[in-house]
DNA sequence: AGCTGGAGCCCTAACTTCGCA
DNA sequence: ATGCGAAGTTAGGGCTCCAGC
């Protein structure tokens, strides 16, 4: 490969010319500016990332980790970070734990701090997981929660907390006086919004909570919980996510239980096949794309000082046909 | 930071003996040996991964590009190659793309090439963004396509024949004789090889291939396939996605047809949904995890000329309430 | 065999020099 | 002389590799 030195010696010019033109100097001047601009054409030359961040000591890297099954909500965010990144100039590096509990984390951590990445991400971190990453020793560079900061940590989220308002509502509007949640994990923060948000809908609409049963974000769990639900005698259910929302209603049918006719069902998330699901699913639609670009805001504002991101906007309901006013 | 000279004086050892002892040189003596690791756990010592690329040539670093919406095989495919990779002492420098067209894949592989990552694979390549890689200039590093290899490209791919033929045999072994396909889009290399496997296997039985209808992999357009499915007088329809799968249930439903009663319906991918579709999927499952790995194995094999992977396991028929004799 | 010393990888940052109003 | 804009020069950054001892 052609180093800087090649560069100048074609163009005629001090390595440290090649440099700042490379950096869009203004103060080189446009004859010696075209000179560099085409010998760094004709020689294809590319700068070493390398031996740049061994120079400037800044790497323009950025670390990601990833936790936990590929559902769509995290993984569509981490592709949003990652278009945004690669917009703005930053090299990702990425880290996929496959221990939900944190295990691999501090292996991971250090793969991306002998990286010298200048900052890390952590989507869908499970509470083990925001456990095992404040016990990292020297923590020297910012590390960035998606779905929300807290324990010492910067964190983006989406206003989780109203659009659990909004598919709350939506049933009380309906008429329902027996609402039930299918609450996430404890301890995840989206989880807790989640919950936070139907109980002040539900107070709002002077309706004592229904029964709150606890699945782990998965298909399976949903479907594991209907019988509780059905006992507790809830007529609307609203679920903490699209995939438990599916499992409910596989098994709200095998039961013989008609939605929406006999139970309403709302989701969260509004995942590509929610509109397909039997019968369609009402659901809350997220931006994750927005709150990928979110991220990358925020990094920038840790590592650069720049100003902070604007408010995300709110995720809305999404009207299909898995909910009707109670018989 | 510390850096290799700080370790050597504290060990009193040249920076030479540190560096050997680092990457597992047998040649440095015990006594020696052990006053380096303990200088380099007290000063917490972590080469600089900038100036071991600069000085070794080799950066350690492979970079894989995404394309498309975050279905749950690619993903899985990507975290499974991820794991690997990080076991391996590799990092993973990730670039998603947007457009699943392709233009923004300069962009990504120049950003690749400036960090000089040693290969690239790629991660659910549509068929134009295998035309755009082919038009990258000086391809220098191995590029390995996840789903199949040609064109030029070393590729690793699932046993996607064997498993469509696994399918399609289930059908004509419960009688029906008009088995159709509901098939990826054109040019895919999965679409193709699922088609095959179903031809093959229809062949075999001595049956006649039933309409064909080709969707794009989404849950919306198995939806939009299902009226001319229904008309060709499809008494099965092998469908080479579950999201497809689950658009087709959806409006076999709506218009009043009993799978599997009426049709029966069979899924590829076993995505961890499909077990609570309405009816049950009968579907095929794919160890993407192990895909992972084995690109990993393809990219060893091509950087460092070792061994060729083991073959993978083939997928396998996951038999559930979506498939019966035809009436 | 077991260890040390120095050169070199490719850049950037800081300083220096040059030329001209 | 004075100052400033536009270039060049020099010194590392932290490691590996290749002689040497």
């Amino acid at each position: 490969m052609a180093t800087i030195f090649d560069v100048a010696r074609a163009a005629q010019v001090s390595h440290q010319t090649v440099s700042r033109v490379l950096k869009g100097d203004p103060t080189v001047g446009a004859p010696l500016r075209e000179r560099v601009e085409q010998a760094v054409r004709e020689l294809r030359y590319r700068p070493s990332a390398a031996a740049r961040a061994l120079a400037s000591r800044r790497t323009r890297t950025l670390g990601m980790i990833t936790v936990g099954q590929p559902y769509y909500g995290p993984s569509s965010t981490a592709q949003g970070f990652n278009a945004a990144a690669r917009g703005a100039g930053w090299d990702v590096s990425i880290e996929a734990l496959e221990d939900p509990d944190g295990a691999d984390l501090p292996e991971a951590v250090a793969a991306l701090r002998s990286r010298d990445v200048q900052a890390v991400v952590v989507v869908a971190p499970t509470p083990e997981v925001r456990a095992a990453t404040l016990q990292v020793p020297d923590r020297d560079v910012p590390f960035v929660m998606a779905g929300g900061g807290d324990d010492g940590f910067a964190g983006v989220a989406l206003d989780q907390r109203a659009g659990a308002v909004a598919a709350t509502r939506h049933l009380t509007d309906l008429g329902h006086r027996r609402v039930a949640l299918l609450a996430g994990p404890a301890h995840w923060a989206d989880a807790a919004d989640r919950e936070d948000g139907w109980r002040a809908a539900l107070a709002e609409a002077g309706v004592e909570p229904g029964p709150l049963v606890r699945g782990d974000w998965s298909a399976a769990s949903g479907a594991a919980a209907a019988e509780a639900l059905r006992d507790a005698g809830a007529t609307a259910v609203f679920c903490a996510n699209d995939q438990m929302a599916l499992g409910l209603l596989h098994a709200l049918h095998r039961s013989g239980l008609r939605v929406p006719e006999d139970v309403s069902v709302v989701g969260f998330d509004d995942i590509p096949e929610a509109a397909f699901f039997t019968p369609a699913l009402t659901t809350v639609g997220q931006d994750f794309a927005a709150l990928g670009r979110a991220l990358l805001g925020e990094v920038e504002r840790l590592v650069a000082g720049g100003e902070t991101p604007p408010a995300l906007a709110a995720p809305r309901l999404v009207v299909r046909d898995s909910t009707a006013p109670p018989r």
